[in-house]
RNA sequence: UGUCUCAUGGUGUAAUGGUAGCACUGCAGUUUCUGAAUCUGCCUGUCCAGGUUCGAACCCUGGUGAGACAACCA
């Protein structure tokens, strides 16, 4: 390459193909230059993780392009859909820090397809099936086998205009009657043999048109004329839709009146290791009780992961780092679990916690005397400040930070070694006291006073660094990792750290979790792990199953003791 | 024995006819007021076989492998 060449290919940004199909019908000025995109979620469950991956494309693509994003719901099958869910997607979604240009949904549209079904009909292109779902699903065919034609299938015109009026009246009980597009039951692709355009639902009403209508249009048919409704101009959505492609396209041609028409373009979808996101299995796991809700920290839903501390900007670094191809991929839960800490390191603030504490006495402090030591509230930022923290002659120290005969590469307390207790003194442990099970109760260390935070003799290399708090300020807090209860019963946090929990602040924890559920059928739930190092957001109105913990310096070992190592 | 889609290190992705690059993981080292984070280095890749071309991850042909499709779900 020569030097004329290098400035131009430099600042080239490389696009995903999405994005590459979308330039080029701006090239081609398809649709007038108009981009505009849609979130489509049906309103019956929770927004996880994968469909973020969906909400940063459609909203992505039209702030790249100048476009637009509406928010619409696909209501179209009441049994399963639910106000609550509408309010949580809709949550969710601006946490997420997007903003929709306008809500629709598709049950606004209930009449205009009504009508355009009915010319739809008049012009001999659909009819009604009364056969049983056994019998249409045997006619069917495989998609190796050709279908056979259903015997109502050349009904008079008037005859099945007649029944169609009747499947909206409550006469007609579910399952008698369909309306079927009038295609080819011998097509390769098997959404194109003779597709169901309606349904009857009389047993649920609809979450927000009640009542009114008992014939109800299914997805491949109200989600196209839908887009093609609202102006969609690039409809984004996931692998398994890609059949269905020709037969969005099909309907479109049967009803547009312009130049203008949507485009269908597929994109993979998220999977993430050691993760259920199954919205089937999830519904499960609330309903059986086995979470708290679906805002359990464990749970893979945008608002799980807001409880266990993810921000937005963490959901949207993951996102960017996995991109979107046609192909399936597994996404390693290590890249969502990186992506936070990157974002969270700059932004949370760090307090001192003890899990399993064990007493720690510096015989050569003077009594009674406490001393404020200044620490930072995060190493990362300046901008975070400084606390001071009580220090005295008693402390606690975490029990797996102190070892009697330690390996070699232990770079803890163990007798005979200097370390630092953050923001304040080193000390060198002198001997310990163990119970009559041999079980350790107190350590004794002597300090340097020499070696106080700040001066000189506090640059002397040491290994190791502990996090302490000091016994008589210190407050005990009951907490719960996720499925697993702490009961701490001595002192977790010293008294400044501990208000610091009560404040909506992310903050560190170790989140070693593994669940093991049951499903009805008796056989075990895939074994998913949610997390291994997590954050947690603290807020003041949270039940004690929140903990605060600042150290990151043994994750390792207790991953590495996990797997047996 | 169909149709559609896809195939790049262990994993995830770039390169769209012109030097196979980046990130995560792993390993080694560095640094740090906790072994995390940081920083450095290393390892590892174009599914196979032909063809077109000066030149192929990319285009063509044929294999192989994977996924989706047979809900009155979306």
């Amino acid at each position: 390459m020569n030097a004329e060449n290098i400035d131009e290919a430099a600042p080239k940004k490389s696009l995903n193909f999405i994005e590459a199909f979308v330039e080029q019908d701006l090239k081609d000025g398809k649709n007038g230059g108009r981009i505009q995109t849609r979130f489509p979620p049906e309103p019956n469950g929770y927004l996880h993780i994968g469909h973020a991956k969906a909400i940063c494309l459609d909203f992505g693509i039209a702030d790249n392009y100048g476009g637009i994003c509406n928010l619409r719901f696909d209501d179209t099958n009441p049994v399963k859909e639910d106000v609550e869910y509408v309010d949580s997607i809709q949550e969710d979604i601006q946490w997420l820090g997007y903003k929709w240009k306008n809500i629709y949904y598709a049950s606004d549209y209930f009449q205009q397809l009504w009508d355009l079904t009915i010319e739809f009909i008049k012009q001999g292109k659909a009819y009604v099936d009364e056969q049983s779902a056994e019998t249409i699903a045997k006619q069917k065919g495989t998609p190796t086998v050709p279908g056979t034609e259903s015997p109502y299938r050349n009904r008079p015109v008037e005859e099945s205009l007649a029944l169609f009026q009747k499947m909206n009246t409550g006469e007609v009980p579910e399952g008698a009657m369909i309306l079927r597009a009038k295609i080819d039951m011998a097509s390769s692709n098997m959404h194109f043999r003779d597709p169901i355009m309606y349904r009857v639902i009389n047993s649920h009403p609809h979450h927000r048109t009640g009542t009114n209508w008992k014939a109800y249009p299914m997805y491949d048919y109200a989600h196209g004329q839908s887009d093609y409704f609202e102006g969609v101009t690039h409809s984004l959505c996931t692998l398994e839709f890609e059949v269905h492609r020709p037969l969005y396209d099909w309907f479109i041609d049967q009803f547009k009146d312009s130049d203008y028409r949507p485009r269908q373009i597929e994109f993979n979808r998220l999977n993430l290791t050691y993760t259920v996101m199954s919205k089937r299995k999830m519904l499960q796991l609330v309903q059986e009780g086995l979470v708290s809700g679906w805002d359990d920290p464990r749970m893979p839903t945008i608002c799980g992961l807001r409880r266990r501390g993810y921000s937005p900007e963490a959901i949207h670094n993951f996102i960017d780092k996995i991109g979107y191809t046609k192909f399936e991929a597994q996404n390693d839960i290590g890249l969502m679990e990186h992506a936070v800490r990157e974002n969270l390191n700059k932004t949370a603030a760090r307090v001192n916690a003890v899990i399993d504490p064990v007493k720690l006495i510096i015989t050569n402090y003077p009594e009674g005397l406490v001393e404020m030591m200044e620490t930072v509230n995060n190493p990362e930022d300046e901008a975070a400040g400084t606390r001071e923290i009580a220090f005295s002659r008693e402390l606690y120290i975490e029990r797996d930070d102190f070892m009697e005969e330690a390996p070699k590469k232990y770079f803890r307390l163990t007798p005979g070694q200097e370390v630092r207790l953050k923001s304040a003194y080193f000390v060198k442990c002198t001997s310990c006291k163990r119970d009559a099970d041999g079980r350790l109760e107190e350590i004794y260390c002597e300090y340097d006073p020499m070696t106080k935070s700040g001066m000189p003799d506090a640059n002397r290399k040491v290994k190791g660094t502990l996090h302490w708090v000091s016994a008589a300020h210190s407050l005990t807090a009951e907490v719960r990792l996720y499925d697993r209860l702490f009961s701490v019963e001595n002192p977790s946090a010293d008294e400044r750290d501990f208000r610091d929990l009560l404040n909506p602040n992310s903050l560190r924890v170790l989140t070693n979790c593994q669940v093991e559920a049951s499903l009805k059928n008796g056989k075990p739930l895939d074994q998913f792990q949610f997390q291994r190092i997590g954050y947690f957001n603290v807020d003041p109105d949270s039940t004690p199953d929140k903990l605060v913990f600042n150290r990151t310096a043994s994750l390792k070992d207790s991953w590495a003791k996990e797997q047996g190592k």
